[in-house]
DNA sequence: TCCAAACCCTTGGATGTCCTAGTATATTGC
DNA sequence: GCAATATACTAGGACATCCAAGGGTTTGGA
């Protein structure tokens, strides 16, 4: 956003921290720091992508999990367990989808504690165009070295099955 | 965060692209989506860590920062770019923090547009406390091998001086 | 059978981030 | 010197995320 700063901020922060005797754990701090940064950064490539559409990253990460369940169909517990985020954020996401059209919310069959989210025509339509745009602008564009990106999908896969994101392998 | 995923889902969100003949960018979707993930992990393993502090980490990160200035104050738009959050978000800060007596406004000595931002003594103690905390419990184990932070800091630093964070090296 | 515990979704509140103005102060150019 | 432009901060609104709490549904043990 504003100009771009003559010097690192993370690595100035590093070197604060070794100063400060903490070298023992100056390095993850940064590296941490970074991946906030990172994120930070990547969030707001997405969501220029994406504002063209009326989507959010959000409501983009739902519509494609949609278009990717064979019964095109999801609970939303299910959606909320996949997405890995709160219950009370995919009620959001849906609300606001399902205000413009894009899902429909129907009770299940069986449960009737369990609310189904589908895509519309409309909704699968936009997740394509979406995901095009998406891999144009963004993924084929990351600037990540085809070998970081390997050694990136192995150290974050293993930071997130010991974190307990998952079990496998 | 619910019970362990069975598989990852990240891995399968690969997969999928794959499927659908998006092989080409597949790698670098999913290597973006475990940047998001583990950044969502991690803050809120630091949150947690700072809860009993009384302080978010936008605002344990702007103390941090001016714990760090030589002159112990910092005009807010010198907070804004070393921290690279919008201005808004650091006004944001400041008035939850000015509220907490941890740190005080003033004016700019020449300049009648700038406010300046200064630790309070009672800030820069919870500053330090709060730093310990996190050293111990979050960067001090990180999860993450040696070489591999090493890695994250390379790699994450060249996309984000590729990104326009800053010039040097 | 029946009630307590578990589960699912929603509502309301707190935080943080960004964007778009709007106000006030500085600086620049004619 | 004064007007036009640039800069600094703040106000209000849109979104997203989480937590706590509440109401409805199902399940399972007494």
């Amino acid at each position: 956003m504003g100009t771009p700063l003559p010097r690192d901020p993370i690595a100035d922060a590093q070197r604060n921290w070794e100063r400060h005797g903490w070298g023992d754990v100056a390095a993850p701090m940064a590296a941490i720091t970074a991946i906030m940064r990172t994120q930070q950064i990547l969030l707001a490539r997405i969501e220029t992508v994406l504002k063209p559409f009326g989507l959010t990253f959000a409501r983009y990460e739902l519509l494609a999990l949609l278009s990717f369940a064979r019964s095109g169909a999801l609970p939303m517990n299910k959606a909320s367990a996949l997405l890995q985020v709160h219950p009370t954020s995919v009620t959001n996401a849906v609300d606001r989808l399902e205000k413009a059209a894009l899902v429909a919310r129907s009770p299940h069959p069986t449960d009737g504690r369990t609310t189904l989210i589908e895509l519309t025509a409309e909704g699968r339509t936009l997740a394509k165009k979406a995901t095009a745009a998406l891999n144009a602008e963004v993924f084929g564009k990351s600037g990540f070295r085809p070998d970081d990106v390997d050694h990136l999908i192995r150290v974050l896969g293993t930071f997130r099955r010991d974190a307990g994101d998952f079990t496998e392998e």
